[in-house]
RNA sequence: GGAGACGUGGCCGAGCGGCUAGGCAGAGCUCUGCAAAAGCUUGUACAGCGGUUCGAAUCCGCUCGUCUCCUCCA
């Protein structure tokens, strides 16, 4: 099935085609690990997964998925620097080598991502690789000769530039993004030791090496320029090496349209003498109380934080799924909590359906007119340039017009199928059996209570059996009447 | 100051000129002695004001409000 795309590049939804059919090249910018993921970063990896779920599941492609790891910039330097305050303390005392430093701090991050990603369904075994920056040391000094023996990078006290002014004439800057050079504001969140640069609109390659901070040592033009990488550059490096140019997509959140990617864009192309790709995707922003969830506003909260208020990790995966990508989604818990109840929906559906077979669903062949229908539906909402909300809207409405007990073998059969087939892509569902629920020891007391209620209720005695009922309610726990007896729950 | 978005019923969210999603909550009902759970039924909303059109949530203009970016950003 074709899928579109909304490309930023053309700012139109395009049919998307590969290079190389059937195989596709992505690469998703990643996370710099210098603390715990929020749960708005995540949407940009999620993102990023739903998108190259879909292109295996619907467009049937192979994917070769690559998201870099950034371990080395201002934020995991100074993080990681000596007598820091942000040190983990899990990782015990520093060492006096600001490079082991960097690498111990950034592993440790890296791994609590890894961790992050996978509870919420983003599967490693999908990625091709997750490079470290500070891997890709002897790549990313190449580019950046090549862009300064192309002469758009000029040396300024150690540090290497990319000539923006220059680059202008040979080509668009501002392709993803409408520059008005003449009205930039200069100068509030400009660092001013940084800037030896020519103009404010040049950015960074290579910064010089200050004191007690990891370096490289950096042979450019005749000199030696010990220093550490800029921001853009790994990206540009890591593309080339491991996708080679031009790739299919590139993702990342919007906020990363400029400077980032207008400069990887530039870069690349200075350097290599290609663009990186054809398709820019950028999802929105997860906000909060309508306000872009982020460090700096306080208003986040890490996978952890959500966890730890007993929140299922599916719920998250779910809820970012039920906006579309490139709307702004307002983040609350109670939203969490609606998500959950249309999810358990979901899931008391195909439970009804694992326990109406008995057979192998492998082994049927005979088409199930209905499941194929769904799954053209739902199938064409995900094409359609993602549309989430609308496969979900899809699926509920079916669920409605077509309640299990109804069903045929051979629908459900087809349906458990479509299922497995649409998890591929939203992997939030389970196709066991429904699971018992373990009901939590329940003291004897209360045990005790509660089968006093029973007789009562037996021989019909309801006042009593009321007043027992409240009595356990009182202390914190809840009867459920079935048809053979009952059961007690805490609340 | 410049650039770009957005404003849909109580909440979340689709919609891209006519057929006016979906979820959650609420309400009513069924089943239950009660309760819980479950299931069923039920909602014409598009910031405001103009304009274009046979017809506008959808197109255009203005107003109001909100957000993002303009070299830390997912």
């Amino acid at each position: 099935m074709t899928i579109t795309l909304y490309n930023s590049l053309t700012r139109t939804i395009e049919p998307f085609a590969p290079l190389n059919a059937p195989n596709v090249t992505m690469y998703s910018c990643g996370p710099t690990v210098y603390n715990f993921a929020h749960i708005g970063n995540l949407r940009a990896f999620l993102f990023a997964d739903l998108l190259q779920r879909t292109l295996r599941t619907v467009g049937g492609y192979d994917v070769r998925w690559v998201m870099n790891i950034t371990d080395i910039d201002d934020k995991t330097i100074r993080d990681s620097a000596f007598g820091s305050q942000a040190w983990p303390t899990a990782l015990g005392t520093q060492s006096d080598d600001p490079k082991k430093n960097l690498r111990d701090f950034t592993e440790y991050y890296t791994k609590e991502f890894v961790a992050d990603i996978s509870a919420i369904g983003i599967d490693r075994a999908h990625l091709y690789a997750m490079p470290n920056a500070t891997d890709y040391m002897p790549q990313m000094q190449d580019l950046i000769r090549r862009i300064y023996e192309q002469g758009f990078a000029y040396i300024r006290s150690g540090s290497v530039y990319f000539d923006v002014a220059k680059w202008r004439k040979a080509d668009v800057y501002g392709k993803l993004f409408t520059i008005d050079a003449e009205n930039f504001q200069e100068g509030v969140r400009i660092d001013a030791d940084e800037y030896d640069r020519e103009s404010v609109s040049d950015f960074v390659l290579w910064k010089a090496q200050k004191d007690g901070e990891p370096s490289w040592d950096f042979e450019i033009g005749d000199t030696n320029c010990i220093g550490r990488p800029g921001w853009h550059i790994e990206c540009s490096a890591m593309e080339y090496e491991l996708l080679g140019l031009p790739f299919d997509i590139h993702t990342g959140g919007v906020d990363l349209k400029f400077p980032h990617h207008e400069d990887e864009i530039a870069q690349s192309k200075a350097g290599y003498g290609i663009e990186p790709t054809r398709y820019w995707c950028h999802n929105e922003f997860l906000e909060v109380e309508g306000k872009k969830m982020s460090k700096s506003l306080g208003n986040f909260f890490t996978l952890r934080d959500v966890i730890a208020k007993g929140i299922d990790p599916l719920d998250i995966r779910l809820l970012m799924l039920s906006a579309h990508y490139g709307t702004r989604l307002n983040f609350t818990f109670a939203g969490l909590e609606s998500t959950r109840k249309a999810r358990l929906r979901l899931q008391e559906y195909i439970y009804d359906l694992v326990e109406h077979i008995n057979f192998d669903v492998n082994s049927m062949t005979d088409p199930a007119p209905q499941a194929i229908a769904l799954r053209e539906q739902v199938f064409a909402e995900l094409a359609n340039d993602l549309n989430t909300p609308k496969a979900l809207a899809q699926i509920f409405t079916f669920i409605n017009n077509n309640p299990v007990a109804g069903l045929q073998e051979s629908e459900i059969c087809g349906l458990i199928r479509f299922f497995r087939e649409l998890n591929d892509v939203f992997a939030v569902f389970h196709f066991t059996q429904r699971p018992v629920v373990t009901a939590e020891p329940i003291p004897d007391d209360i045990q005790a209570l509660a089968t006093a209620r029973w007789e009562a209720k037996r021989n019909r005695d309801f006042a009593t059996a009321d007043t027992l009922r409240k009595e356990v309610e009182a202390r914190g726990f809840l009867i459920k009447d079935t048809k053979e007896g009952f059961v007690v729950e805490r609340v």
